[in-house]
DNA sequence: TAATAAAACGAACGGTCGTGCTATTAATCG
DNA sequence: CGATTAATAGCACGACCGTTCGTTTTATTA
């Protein structure tokens, strides 16, 4: 297999999203990735304020202060974590359903993939549950730029399904629905992971369907 | 207005379900609950994680130790905050409900209950969310007795909640029916807490309206 | 390869954490 | 009241926290 050398900067796209870095880009840049994805895997287990450097460091088998170097705070290390989940998020949830060329049909498809995050988020080697929504309860009144990123991320999301109901299901009322739907997914990841229900997905689809079947409609 | 002295470990009932302890009372058994209820408003702000002893103390005006001496450890007072929490809980959103003999409209009172007591939950001083929620999402990975209590707590809730949908809706699948209400709850504190929707409680409650009119069936 | 820049380290800091002790004060009871 | 017990304070500890700094190692480039 020929490759044409990477030059700096460059990332050798691998398909699954995560991206080799190329030879040439920095080295900085290399680890900087990983501890990203090292913190996220942490963060997955204990929530966003199990991010902590000690731990973090010896998981990447290295200093506390090294790793702090690529950092101006720690605040700073937790957002950037979560811009990174938001990334992956992003690639396995949100990416694939444009595949679908039904549109109308996108709507069930990324609440498939939603229900599939949850229960398996693919961040580095932590088996734990979804470090941002972990965030958005965690940090829903704890003022700072951590609670701002989790808002923010949030927002766009609300966005997204509003536009995927209004393609799906014209006559439905969006904000009603995006409630809904999101509540859905929230309750899955109770019944999933704290509950540790098996029949849980089949009670979230058996909901999720009921719901598409009768949504709450447009008031006149 | 006559009342006959307390004896030691009666309660004056005062009707808002927090009762004053009777003059009887040990002193300890009083400060315990003071202690209980400051740290509740604590969790309300910051998570069951940032109920931590210094600021405590300094809240209630006393010594750390002091304030250590009525408990085994810190994780037997997180336990303890939100037994605490889930008593006042029932107090407020679920004792009320009796009241209403049509038993069919008790879950329609109920989850308005809940609302409220997301929007607001009566702790003390707090003016943040639910500790017992947000603990369901700090602690669903986290073993221990934490993660204990907060499962115990949600069963019960949702072993209530299929009576109450059973009541209302005989013909409509249980499990699927609290999946939806629970999450129209969580979705609720969510656009309520972290987004600032001034019409997250309307949304929340068209859909719950919708799901109340064609609501997931049994499967046959 | 030599010069230069980037990255990682080790040690230390002030601070807070939970948790033991012992002494002291306050509540309870005969 | 005085005697006894419960409640609280004061203090110290070891552990861990985020952060800084000066030094050393490793990459990068000329």
């Amino acid at each position: 297999m020929i490759m044409k050398a990477l030059k700096r900067g460059e990332t050798l796209e691998t398909g699954d999203g995560r991206g080799i870095p190329g030879p040439d880009v920095t080295k900085g840049e290399r680890t900087r990735v990983r501890i990203l994805d090292e913190a996220a895997a942490l963060a997955s287990e204990g929530g966003i304020g199990a991010v902590t450097l000690g731990p973090l460091a010896d998981r990447l088998g290295m200093s506390k202060s090294g790793l702090f170097a690529h950092f101006k705070s720690k605040e700073a290390l937790q957002v950037e974590v979560l811009v990174r989940a938001a990334e992956r998020f992003t690639e396995v949830v949100i990416e694939p359903i444009r595949e679908e060329k039904d549109k109308a049909k996108r709507l069930g498809l990324f609440f498939n993939n939603w229900l599939g995050w949850i229960e398996h988020p693919s961040l580095g080697s932590g088996r734990g549950g979804c470090p941002i929504l972990s965030a958005h309860f965690e940090f829903d009144d704890v003022p700072g730029p951590v609670r701002e990123q989790a808002a923010n991320h949030n927002a766009q999301l609300y966005a997204l399904m509003r536009r995927l109901v209004y393609v799906a299901l014209p006559q439905a009322d969006e904000k009603a629905m995006v409630a809904a739907i999101d509540g859905l997914a929230l309750s899955h990841l109770l019944r999933f992971r704290l509950m540790r229900d098996p029949a849980a997905r089949k009670d979230t689809m058996h909901a999720f369907e009921a719901l598409m079947k009768n949504p709450p409609l447009k008031v006149a």
